[in-house]
DNA sequence: AGCCAGGTTTGTA
DNA sequence: TACAAACATGGC
């Protein structure tokens, strides 16, 4: 096992792990176990250090996936410095937030699940999923599942889907597998910019623009992205007295403010909005 | 009992 | 184009 260590000033586990970008990580230890792709890790607070502990080979694949290249210094101060005081608020209390770099096609998925539907629930049909159809592995001894493979997952029958409580989602989760297994190329699109990407996963069935927003911005590292749900509604209502309706003219109205450090801005103002009413 | 959750699709005017 | 209803499920 190895051990990668930095400063938690700029990156907090915990608040990295439960701001809902990610659904698979359970505590553990002093901390929690993470499980992104097909591997597993642990990360946990030591003073004023954050330590992650994973096999060697997966140490890059680690220092990718928490976005350790970036200076999150200069997110917050422009944060701080924005005039916006519930956002330099946010920023304040959320500063230790990384926005991940995910697997895309797990993100689409997981997205696609989150749609009118809240984190505990999300997170528990993922975990069912990943029980029925991942892969067993181990991880200091103790065994996991994989997020299932588009081959396992294309698989089932509509009463599986319905099974792991999906509900009305089914369909949605079994036709995205079978295109994907059928030639869908959803990594592919990676190369693409923002808008065009975009435009290519609204055409996916179950995929409007929050969810393709979230995919953006949690899978595909593009930071203009703003997401706009129930939460970030009433933070526009309460704090930018806003009068737009349209959730499509709220994300436009942030995106502008805010340009590449949209998708930032949105997690400190997402998280510290729910974690204020939870 | 009814509302809400990291919304999207479908139908109607 | 704009708006409303329908959609499963479980916690509160």
């Amino acid at each position: 096992m190895e051990k990668i260590v930095c400063s938690s000033q700029y990156f907090n586990i915990q608040d990295t792990l439960c701001c809902g970008q990610l659904f698979r990580f359970e505590p553990y230890k002093k901390g929690y176990k993470v499980f992104f792709g097909a591997n597993c890790l642990y990360a946990y607070t030591q003073g004023d250090t954050t330590v992650i502990e994973c096999s060697a080979q997966d140490k890059e694949l680690v220092r990718e996936y928490f976005d350790l290249t970036r200076d999150y210094s200069l997110i917050v101060k422009s944060a701080i410095d924005s005039g916006v005081e519930i956002l330099a608020m946010s920023a304040k209390n959320a500063k230790g937030i990384r926005i991940l770099k995910q697997d895309a096609v797990e993100t689409l998925f997981s997205f696609i699940i989150s749609q009118n539907n809240n984190i505990p629930r999300i997170k528990g049909i993922i975990e069912k999923l990943c029980y029925f159809l991942g892969e067993k592995r181990e991880f200091n001894g103790e065994q996991y599942f994989t997020f299932p493979t588009v081959s396992a997952l294309a698989g089932q029958s509509l009463e599986f889907y319905k099974s792991v409580g999906l509900g009305y989602r089914a369909p949605y989760i079994k036709k995205l597998a079978e295109d994907i297994v059928n030639g869908l190329d959803i990594k592919a699109l990676a190369k693409l910019d923002a808008p065009i990407l975009k435009k290519e996963l609204l055409k996916i069935y179950g995929v409007g623009p929050k969810v393709a927003d979230c995919v953006l911005l949690f899978g595909f590292g593009k930071t203009n992205a703003f997401p706009v749900d129930t939460w970030i509604e009433k933070v526009y209502r309460e704090n930018f007295l806003g009068k737009l309706k349209d959730r499509v003219q709220i994300s436009e109205f942030f995106t502008r403010k805010f340009g590449e450090n949209s998708g930032f801005f949105q997690q400190y103002l997402f998280y510290n909005k729910r974690e204020r009413e939870i």
